[in-house]
DNA sequence: ATTAATTTGTCTATTTTTGACAAACGTATT
DNA sequence: AATACGTTTGTCAAAAATAGACAAATTAAT
């Protein structure tokens, strides 16, 4: 899974920028910009509201699919991954009523 | 969260043993094991099996715990950690039915 | 106060991640 | 086929994160 490279490559294209005009804006080479699209590599927090405002998105939305990438990459693969999630997810609601 | 280290702090400690007891069976320090009990620092995958066997848990729920903290060390604090989770989720279940 | 158990802090070694750069690849155009 | 252009891949050094040994401090018990 990689919904935040996808989104960002697929916006790009929607545009027709290419990597070179985008990866100008986030300050980093076209080779880095192809892996962040391709979920080889991750951007970095800040870029993301850069990306957000870039291609209209909403910051928050865009953020919480970094997120859920790397929530995916710390767990695939893992048989007992989907029980980890729920036991964390019920942990995090119960924190947040306290 | 620390359900991992709570569970084996509990364990040990139902079973009247020292942190030098069990950080023996480890291979590691006191400091170190107290570092785990307590969420400062994660056990080695290889650990678990030990320990599942030692206190008579489940390997595979022991692990989850395992994983689950540190799915929830990766989003606590973040305002949109429910929601990545559940985009993971949704994901990780997509892909094991494919 | 002494001893035992645990916790905390510090410091080095190891591992992991980052990102720049160059080279390779694919595709279209001439 | 040769050139040009966009993208991808590989390599490598620097930087950052983590591990874990050890010592010292803290807490608890006798």
């Amino acid at each position: 899974m990689n919904k935040f490279g996808d989104l960002i490559r697929s916006k790009r294209e929607e545009q027709e920028m290419l990597l070179r005009h985008l990866s100008a804006q986030l300050d980093m080479d076209t080779a880095m910009l192809s892996k962040i699209e391709r979920g080889e590599k991750t951007v970095k927090r800040e870029h993301i509201e850069t990306l957000a405002k870039l291609f209209k998105l909403d910051c928050n939305y865009l953020f919480s699919l970094w997120l859920a990438d790397q929530v995916f990459q710390l767990v695939e693969n893992e048989k007992q991954a989907l029980q980890a999630l729920k036991i964390a997810e019920k942990e995090l609601k119960i924190n947040n009523e306290t």
